[in-house]
DNA sequence: TCAACAAACTTTGTATACATTTGAGCCGGT
DNA sequence: ACCGGCTCAAATGTATACAAAGTTTGTTGA
C-alpha cells in the first residue's frame, strides 16, 4: 500500500486500508489492531495508524480501550439485522424529505437514466449473464444516492454511510436471489420515483421503508442458508 | 482542565472539552482549531489535540480538510430541525425494538420509577417553581435512555447519541413552553409505556416518533421567538 | 502445589523534532 | 493596474524518542 494514498494523507490511506480489510471480512472480529504491528505491515510509522484508529474507533468500526488499544469490532447477526432496519427507517426518511423538497433537473434525469438502464438490463436479463448482476448493482447505486442526495440533509447521509460501512450491510454488496426479486425491486424502484415526483412525501417513505427492509428479509435468508456466501450484485 | 482528565487520557480529556465547548456554543460554527493554539490553551502536546480532533471529525463535529486542519462545524437550523427528525425516527425504531424484545425487570421498575416520579411533579408543579424542571429534565432523561437501553441495539444508541451531539438537539436540553404542555408529554411518555409493555411494536413506534416530533415543532417556535434562548427543562 | 508478589516485557500515551503542504505577501513583467 | 511566479512564514503530516500503563512470567514463601 506503500503508494496507494495517491494525493492525501498517509493517515487517511491506512484508514481506507483498515475500513476495506473490516468491512471485506479479512480482518477478523475480534481481532486486535496492534499499532507496531499494523504501522510494519504498511510500510508507516505508528502516527498514522494511530490517526487512523482513532477515526475508525468514533465511527463505531473498532472498539476502543483506554491504555488497551484496539480491536475489530464484532458485529453479531443480529447487530447486521438491526442495521438493515435502521437504514430502511433512515432511507425511507431520506425518500420522504425528497418528496419533500423536490429533485432539481440532475437529480431528475439521474433518478430516470437509473430506471431507463434498469429496465433495459431487465428486458435482456436472459441474455446478460453474470454481468447482468453487476450493471444492476450500479442501476441501484445511483437510484439511492439520488435519492439520498435528493434529501439534502448531510446528516442522513453521514448516518446511512454508517450503516453501511458494516460487513455485508451495503447497497453495493447484497443478495441477488433470482431474477424476478429484482425485477419486483426495480418496479418499487418506479414508485418510489413516482411518490416523489408526486410531492407524496408519506407515501414515499413507507415504499421505500418497506424496499429496504425486504431486502433485510432476502439478507437473512441467504445467511441461513449459505452462511455468508453473499452474491455480488442485487438490489436493494 | 489541567487535572480534569480524572483516570483516563488527556486524549479523551481533551475530546470532551471540545464536544462541550462545541455544542454549548462557546466554540463559534466556522472557527479555526489550531493544534498548536489549542494544545497552549489547554496545556497538552499537539498530540492528544489531534486525536481529539480526529475522534470528532469522524464523528461528525468539526469539519476536516486535509493539510488544511479542522474547524468547528456549522450547524443551520435547517440542520437542527433535520436532526430532530431523524432522531424522532431512531426513537421511534428503539421503542419498536423495545416493544418486540420486551423489558427486562431492571428496565421496567426504571420506567415505572421515571413515571410515577413525573406524576408526582406534575401534582405538585404549582408548589414548585424553577425546580420542577430541573427535576422533570432527569425523569425524562431516564424514561428516554431507558427504552433506549431496551431496544438493545448498540447501533441506534450511537447514532441517536450522534443527533444529540450538536447545538440545542438534545433530550437535556430543550424546551420548556408551559407546564400543560409537559403534561400532555408525559402523558405521551405513559402510552409509550403501556404500548412496550403490550408488546405492541407498531403503536410503540408511532407514539414515540410523534412524541419526539412534536418537540421539534416546539423548538421551532422557540427559536422563531427568542432566538437561541432555550430554557433549561422541559420534556422530549 | 498454589498464591502472591515483583521484575521484565509489551503496548499504548505523550511530547517533540523534522518534513511537507498551503497561502500570503512581494516582486517584476506586461 | 493586473497577472504570474517566487519566497517565506505558518500550519498540518509524519517519524521517533521517551513515559506510563498493562500484561506476562518467574520466583518465593507457605
Amino acid at each position: 500500500m506503500q503508494e496507494s494514498g495517491r494525493g492525501l494523507t498517509r493517515s487517511l490511506s491506512v484508514t481506507d486500508w483498515l475500513k476495506e480489510h473490516i468491512i471485506s471480512g479479512s480482518l477478523l472480529p475480534g481481532e486486535r489492531l496492534q499499532e507496531v504491528r499494523l504501522s510494519e505491515t504498511l510500510g508507516v510509522s505508528r502516527t498514522p495508524v494511530r490517526a487512523a484508529l482513532q477515526s475508525l474507533a468514533a465511527a463505531g468500526l473498532v472498539d476502543y480501550a483506554p491504555n488497551r488499544g484496539y480491536a475489530v469490532r464484532d458485529f453479531p447477526i443480529s447487530e447486521l439485522i438491526d442495521a438493515y432496519e435502521i437504514r430502511s427507517a433512515l432511507e425511507g426518511l431520506g425518500a420522504r424529505f425528497a418528496a419533500e423538497r423536490g429533485l432539481d433537473a440532475e437529480q431528475q434525469a439521474a433518478l430516470e437514466g437509473a430506471l431507463a438502464l434498469g429496465d433495459d438490463l431487465l428486458s435482456r436479463a436472459a441474455n446478460l449473464g453474470a454481468e447482468f448482476f453487476v450493471e444492476f448493482r450500479e442501476v441501484n447505486v445511483v437510484f439511492h444516492d439520488t435519492v439520498l442526495e435528493a434529501s439534502r440533509n448531510r446528516m442522513l447521509g453521514e448516518m446511512i454511510r454508517m450503516s453501511y460501512e458494516k460487513p455485508r450491510v451495503s447497497n453495493r454488496n447484497i443478495v441477488a436471489v433470482d431474477v424476478r426479486e429484482i425485477e419486483r425491486r426495480h418496479e418499487e424502484h418506479h414508485r418510489i420515483y413516482e411518490s416523489i415526483m408526486a410531492r407524496e412525501p408519506g407515501r414515499a417513505e413507507s415504499i421505500m421503508r418497506e424496499h429496504v427492509a425486504s431486502v433485510k428479509v432476502a439478507m437473512v435468508r441467504s445467511l441461513r442458508t449459505k452462511g455468508a456466501a453473499a452474491v455480488q450484485g442485487g438490489a436493494a
